[in-house]
Formats: structure tokens, sequence, C-alpha cells
DNA sequence: ATTTAGCACTCTCGATGTTAGAGTGCTAAA
DNA sequence: TTTAGCACTCTAACATCGAGAGTGCTAAAT
């Protein structure tokens, strides 16, 4: 464990602090003669090589500044960050732009993706809230034309999925009605595995719309990502380190590929709602994330619910600003989620 | 209008490609040893001067070669392209990666995209099929509890619309039943405006519920430009006019901002359903889109629901590969919206 | 009347040199 | 322990230069 004197932190956390801000190493002198610490430069300049001793600190080359390693912003997250809050007015500037909106969950994904987007040089990912898994709620059988029937099948939290299927006779619509309201009498409440056993206990017709019932469910589950709502990726692109075409394409490669967003959400999220994780340059875990630094979190109820929203920017990134509205912004979407669904 | 000979069209042709390939300057030397006409590089200067004077090539400084000006692509495009088509193994593939994908109307614009942006190096831009003016289908009214009731209305095409409401006295689900059923006889086939004037007619609780259908039909009349998807950003970045991080973001913008991809979807094409429309540097319209040329199509069918798909790419673009293609997917895309609609 | 060879001229691009500035590490004094 | 001072290092910015590619023009050839 690395352990540092509170003057090695004080160095440590203004480095990191200047960095973020202009994007360059960062010299003793300029940082005495910035913030004017009771210390000369000469003393910053040993303290500096401790720090690099230490690992938090690196040089780019022989003769240049300083600027933190991945391991320092990890030391200065955890330890040093703390309290960086939005201030009142950002909080207030959020909520009134979150209550001037449609009450729709897409127009809220959207305005949460764009606000995040908005609080720091970031690209914001938002997913849209879904159930964990799937529970029935009601299912209508409605009779077209013919024997082509049209499936709707209502999921708790106001999902909907709809199906055309055609049966094997002709049916008339008072009887799909009665197997439609037997099966919603049984399965209410019930996940896809429960109604799939209990369809072998039905009758012909019946057991065929409820197997399909639970496969459509079973569909439904496995798709639990929902959409993906992006915003701010020409944030990302504005700052120096993707100034490159090189960089700025594995970046946006990141954001674009939904198999890998999909990947990091689920994955990087302990399922518990109302944390915020931070993986500083990919934590060794993820190669492609080297390069960046991505803070996530998770939204909404267990019990109806659940999404993820996450920005992704540069290592040098404003983590107390960041981080504080990404949990801010999540705690919003979740008390949203819970009242549309509950309320 | 501009008039060339037909010498000049060959040169003009050969200048366009080679500058798409190698986006260099090409100068009459490269030209000749390249594609051996019967002619020297003395007259193929002289046919370049002509032809820098006729307004359709360009020098980026004195003694470098020439590049087509946005003039020359637009003759290229109008006069000298013609039958440039995919191969027959391209359209094979395409076909492939369509018919094996689930008959998913969403995965299948993700799909077009997908396809579009493999095609070329382009971005492309698919939205979800709509129907023009929505169209009443079905509706179902599902007690919950109490005065609670889940409104289900089914549009022509599939599109599934649901709202909870609150009555003003409990009613049970078999008046509800008839209610629905009165209101779909009445009803079926018809667009908000004939609902709502129909509405009046109705004693208190039928109308209220459908005046309330007409509203939400009406909502989903305004929004009819669909779910955008978005497919193969970093290809652009990796075209070398976008090298520079200033023309990367503002092309970045251009594909992220939804209004403005709205209006040019919308506004660029006619309602008919069919052509190929190709906008060359913006062709004097949209100054945002100077540095960039756009392909775009309608697909679908008037009856049913039609939606846009195009690609936006650097101006020098390989505009035959890409017209082919667009026109390729969009006649997919309709074939398939037509079969998922009326099959 | 075209076409072509030849030539002088222009402009970019990459390589090379030079310098100012910022920063470091070390030593010796406070 | 801290600090002043100094020699040293490295980058980034700017200037210089030659090679290479290309042009336009002129005069000869077809």
């Amino acid at each position: 464990m690395i352990s540092l004197s509170e003057r090695q932190e004080t160095i440590l956390a203004l480095i990191v602090h200047e960095y973020i801000d202009a994007a360059r190493p960062v010299g003793s002198k300029r940082l005495i003669q910035k913030y004017d610490l009771g210390i000369s430069s000469a003393t910053v300049r040993n303290e500096m090589a401790a720090l690099s001793k230490a690992g938090v600190l690196r040089q780019p080359h022989t003769s240049a500044g300083r600027i933190p390693t991945e391991e320092g912003y990890r030391y200065f997250v955890r330890r040093l960050l703390g309290e960086t809050e939005l201030s009142l007015d950002e909080k207030r500037m959020i909520n009134h732009q979150f209550h001037q909106a449609p009450a729709d969950i897409d127009e809220w994904v959207r305005l949460s993706a764009s606000i995040l987007a908005q609080t720091s040089t970031v690209a914001a990912v938002v997913t849209t809230p879904h159930p964990d898994r799937a529970i029935y709620k009601h299912l209508e059988l409605i009779n077209t034309s013919g024997r082509q029937v049209l499936l709707v099948l209502v999921l708790q939290g106001g999902d909907v999925r709809q199906q055309m299927l055609t049966l094997n006779e002709v049916v008339d619509q008072d009887r799909l009605t009665r197997i439609a309201n037997r099966i919603t009498s049984d399965c209410y409440g019930k996940f896809s595995t429960a109604i799939a056993t209990l369809a072998d206990t039905y009758m012909e017709m019946e057991s065929e719309i409820a197997l399909l019932v639970a496969e459509i469910m079973q569909r439904a589950d496995a798709f639990s990502a929902g959409d993906i709502h992006r915003d701010g990726i020409t944030n990302v692109l504005n700052q120096p380190e993707f100034a490159s075409s090189e960089n700025a394409r594995s970046a946006l490669r990141l954001l674009e590929e939904r198999g890998f967003l999909e990947e990091v959400l689920t994955k990087a999220l302990s399922p518990r709602v109302g944390g915020v994780q931070v993986i500083i340059a990919g934590e060794g875990a993820w190669d492609e994330l080297k390069e960046v630094s991505m803070i996530l979190a998770r939204y909404g109820s267990q019990e109806y619910a659940t999404g993820t929203m996450g920005v992704l920017g540069p290592i040098r990134m404003s983590y107390g600003r960041t981080i504080s509205a990404v949990r801010y912004v999540a705690d919003l979407m979740t008390d949203f989620v819970i009242e549309a669904f509950a309320g």
C-alpha cells in the first residue's frame, strides 16, 4: 500500500488538479508560483522525486514536468477526493431541466445523457431501464383474419411485446379471449421459467400459446441491456489526448460498438443500485480502456426495472465533478423510475 | 451549363476516380503513366487547364496536381456515373446478412446501418419506419385494479401504444371490453382527426376514451421521425480530411445532433419512395454540410410506413458504390416493410 | 490546327540545424 | 531539513535547404 506524507498528498492533489486543467506536465516552479505553498521549488522537487519513486507521478521524458500515473489518479480518487460536490446552482439547473421535460422515459434517458455530457469533457452513455427479469402481467389475443392472430403481451413495468402467430385452425375471438384470460389468471406475476413448466399442464392450444409467451419473455430477459443512448461524443474528441486520429478512432470505437459497451456496463457494475464505479485506465481488466476512464452507475429499482448510465472521458478527467454528476443524475432517474412504475 | 468534350470527360472521370482513391492531387504525369491514354502528359495538361477554366477542377496551390471542385463532383455524378453497380457477390453478401438475421424491424434497421457503413468509408444513418399518419387498428381496455385502466392501442403497422388512465367510477371488465369493441368497430382504419369528430357523437365514457385515443394517435403523427440508428462513425474519422480534430468535430456534430439530422432527412427527401438523393458539399443549401456529402433514400411504403436511410462521408466519396448500396439496401428494406406489414 | 518535347519556374514536404525555455538533479550552504 | 545556485537535458518552435512533383509556355513536329 502506498503511504504518503500530508505534504506529499497536497502536492499530488495539486499536480492532478493542475494537469487536469492544463493538460501538460506540471513543473516545480509553475506549481509554487501559482499556488504559493510555504516552500521553495527545490523542496517541491525533492518531494516530486519521492512521489515518482512511490509510483504516483511520472515524467514523459527527463527534464519535463510531472504527470500523474494511473496509480496516482487512483490514489487521488480514493483518498483525496471526498467532498467535491456539484454546486447547488448546478443541481438546481439539472433539476429544472428534468422537470420541464415531458415525463417520458425515453425523453429522460436522452436528457440524462445530455446533462452528463454537459457537466464535463466526457461522452455519456445511458441505457433505458429494463426489468431484470420479465414479469407477466397481461395477455391479449386479437383475431385479425382467419388463422392469423395478434398476440399482445404486457409485462410488469409497461413493456409491451407483440407478435403475429398463425394457428392450425380458425378460432373465434370469444374463445381466444377465454384462453387469454385463463393464462393471465394462472400466470400473473410469474417469470418465464414458471410459465414454461405451467404450459406442460395445459391442453393443445393453451399449451402452445403459453409456451410462446414463455419464449417471448425469455427473449426479453436476455435483451436486458435495453436501448443505448449516447451523447457528447464531440466533447471527448476536443481533448488533446484524442487529437491524433489514431486515439480518437479507438475511443470512438468503444462508444460505437454495442457489444463492448454492453459488456462493460453489465460486468463492471455490481447488480446493486446506488454505488458509483470508477474505472481508471481500464484498471488492468480492460485493455481497450487503457487510454480512457469511465464512471458508471446503476439506477432504478430491482423491483421494477434498472438501467445503467456512465461517462467515458480522458484519464485526465475532472473526477470530482463527474462522479458527483453521475451520482446525482442516477439518483434522479431512480426516483423517476420508481415513481413511474409504482406511483 | 457546362459542356465538355468526350476526352475532357474521360480525364475528369479519371481524376475523380484517382483522387477518391489516393486522396491527393492528381498530376498529368502520374495520370498517363497509370492509365495509358493514347496522349502525352502535355496534352493532358492542356485539357486540365481547360477543365480548370470550366470550373470542374482546381489546384490546392500553384504547381500541385488537380482535384475536382464540388461542381466537378456534381458533373461526374450526374453525367459520368451511370452504371457503377455493386458486384453480384456483394449483393449476395448483403442478402445473406439480412436473411440470417432475426426478422425484427429494429434488428434490420441496425443491420442496414451496419451494411451501409461497411460498403464505403462513410457513416450510416437509418431511421425506423413509421406510418406517415397513425391508423387505428385495435383497442384493449384492461381493468387492473379499481378505477385504474390500462389502455393498449394497436396501430396499423404493429405500433403499440399504451397508457394508464384513471376513470371517475369503477367499471368492470365486461363493460370495458364492450366499449373497446364498439370503438374498434367504428374506428378501424381511421385517422386521428376522424376519430376526434366521431368522439363527439358518443356518450360520456365512450367519448372520453375515444378522445384519448385520438390524442394518442395525434402524438404518434407528430413523432414521425422514429428512432435514429447510426453506424460507422469511425469510418469517416479515418479519412484524411477529418484528421484535424477541427473538421472531425464538426462532422461528428452533424451525426450527433438529432435536430439537424431530422431536418436534413425530412427536408432533403421528397416524400416519394424509391429515388436516391445525392447532396454534394451541401449543394449551397446547408452550410453545415459544406465539407461532406450525403446520400439519402426513403424506404418502405406510404400505405404502411416509411423510414429514411442515408450515409455521410467525405466529399471525396466513392459515389458509384455508395449510391448503389443505398439504393439496394433501401429496396430490401422496402420489401421487408411491405412483407411485415401486409403479409 | 493539334499535339508534343523541352525547359524554366513554383511550391510542398521532409530532413537538418539552431535556439529559447522549462525543468531536473545535485551540491553545498543556511 | 530546507533552500539557493548551477550545470545539464530535452522539447517545441522556427529557419534553412534540397528533392520531387507539377505547371505553363514556347517552339517544333505531325
